[in-house]
DNA sequence: ATGTATTATACCTTTACGGGTATAAATATA
DNA sequence: TATATTTATACCCGTAAAGGTATAATACAT
């Protein structure tokens, strides 16, 4: 699970749009629409304020389990 | 638990100076500075290179649950 | 105490992230 | 089909991340 698509996956989820997720996350429409795109050199501050938007973190996770925090469907 | 302890930690236990972590995860040795530093505005890919040094990964952590990937000690 | 090794802080430059916005493409909906 | 909504791509620009290096501070010896 990439953090790319757990944020889609998230925010559909909870029914918002890019602009909306912005928004409400505090940071820039650019970043949302790059975040989900899969770009990987983002800051980590700004990824943070979207995750705690879902109650998720950034944290290090060992590399042979699963990236996704299991509630896939 | 934060990334900077936890990088810090690992680096220790791997007895590695920041300089030869710095070579060794492809970042500049002012990056691991600053990431050991609590930094929080670092670049997602530096900090995974860094991570995937000790085997992990940047990834989603639900906020109640610890994020450290309990081996503290 | 002195000396060595490691880490922290400070300064400078280059680079590109992030914001904003416009436009194109895609995805509904009727 | 056409229309509306959402998402993707492209552009410019300010600002700060990242790197390099020098110096100060700290840790760890002896």
């Amino acid at each position: 699970m990439l953090l790319s698509e757990f944020v889609k996956e998230k925010r559909n989820a909870a029914k918002l749009t890019q602009p909306e997720l912005a928004e409400k996350a505090g940071v820039g429409l650019r970043f949302v629409r790059d975040l989900e795109q899969g770009k990987d050199t983002m800051r980590l501050d700004k990824v943070n304020k979207v995750l705690q938007l879902f109650g998720y973190q950034v944290g290090a996770i060992p590399m042979n389990r699963n990236l996704l925090p299991d509630e896939k469907g």
